[in-house]
DNA sequence: TATTGTTATACTCTATAACTATA
DNA sequence: TATAGTTATAGAGTATAACAATA
């Protein structure tokens, strides 16, 4: 697809009937991005669906997408949680979160069961058969990773992951899109695991 | 790298029936994100979504969507351009584009004129008042990246325009959702948001 | 009264097929 | 036949309101 590099234009109204071959050339007459090039919500963007691309290309042979991915995740590391607390801690809205829970549940990965001391809630487990899948899906996943950091490197990786872990941590602590109506829920913390990661100390 | 996450406690002043205890035992049933925290797709998706909330507030006043202003400066940068060409280089399929376009040609920041040479094309230019909305915006950017770079700071950003622009030229080069059957257009990387909104009956 | 899960619903963004008028 | 713009439509993803059961 489209993903060149542009830079250096020259000419660019006057092109009227063009073969393949002519759009090969193309390089010439690349379109100036302007300060879109130099805008981080914009680059975020499209880094962002330049990664979810290949991860959702990655998981399509386990049919699940990022969402979903993250879900097993949360649930995984930390068996018990209510529904509205794996919800918020995705900023997914608990309204979003029933069907597709309902999917997981379908699927055999996920089983809802009685809460302990409040029969309003849901504690969250993944099955046997979700806990093997998910064994997998994180060799997936590093496989993933691996592929999408290829051209920055394992120190590249890092400073993303700091730099991005920075700009989270400011960026949503006022009002924003982000705040959902069961807010308060537990904070949460990433954790460092070793697994798909640093491939140097 | 542990980051914190969105949600805000405070927002509706509830946080009043909180004491400080019970707050700090909320570190101690934090989340564990597990891999997630190391997941380069799950923060630039974070990072992209705090970014983008606080241009949308930005912008709130003037009504403009990502998007929107995205395509607003191409066509400033490139004006002539045909509708097809600014659709790929932002990766909007030419259809979604054509209802965005109604929009802003609508609200007289946009004019498609007629393309010389080809009659089923059609040349986009800002008109006089899109021109000078286009300056006012640029200030308005400014404002929203100086403040969503303010926890990294210049060197910060610029280590993370470089990362993005280099995961980004890698990332899209094989078969992907990013494919547009209107591929082989102007090779430009771009790619703002989804578009505006348009109502039609 | 407040919270948990749920249903129903609507709006935004994205994707595909097919039409028209040109080329 | 192929391309540029367009229309219609369907699908994700995300948003709010309201209800029943429980606290």
């Amino acid at each position: 697809m489209a993903e060149a590099v542009p830079k250096s234009s020259r000419k660019r109204g006057e092109d009227s009937h063009r073969s393949k071959a002519e759009a090969a050339a193309d390089d010439r007459n690349a379109i100036d991005l302007g300060i879109l090039g130099e805008s981080v919500g914009f680059l975020l963007k499209r880094a962002q669906m330049a990664v979810f691309a290949d991860f959702i290309e990655t998981f399509a042979a386990v049919d699940l997408r990022p969402a979903q991915f993250s879900v097993l995740v949360i649930i995984g590391r930390n068996p018990g949680l209510k529904q509205s607390q794996v919800s918020a801690a995705l900023n997914i809205k608990r309204t979003n979160f029933v069907p597709m829970l309902d999917l997981l549940e379908k699927r055999g990965l996920v089983a809802r069961k009685l809460a302990a001391g409040d029969r309003r809630s849901h504690a969250l487990h993944l099955t046997a058969e979700g806990s093997t899948l998910l064994a997998e899906l994180q060799r997936l996943w590093a496989d993933h990773e691996r592929r999408i950091c290829e051209q920055i490197g394992p120190d590249g990786r890092d400073q993303l992951l700091s730099l991005l872990g920075r700009m989270i941590a400011s960026g949503s602590a006022s009002a924003s899109p982000f705040d959902v109506d069961e807010a308060d829920a537990a904070p949460v913390k990433a954790r460092a695991t070793g697994q798909g990661g640093r491939k140097r100390g």
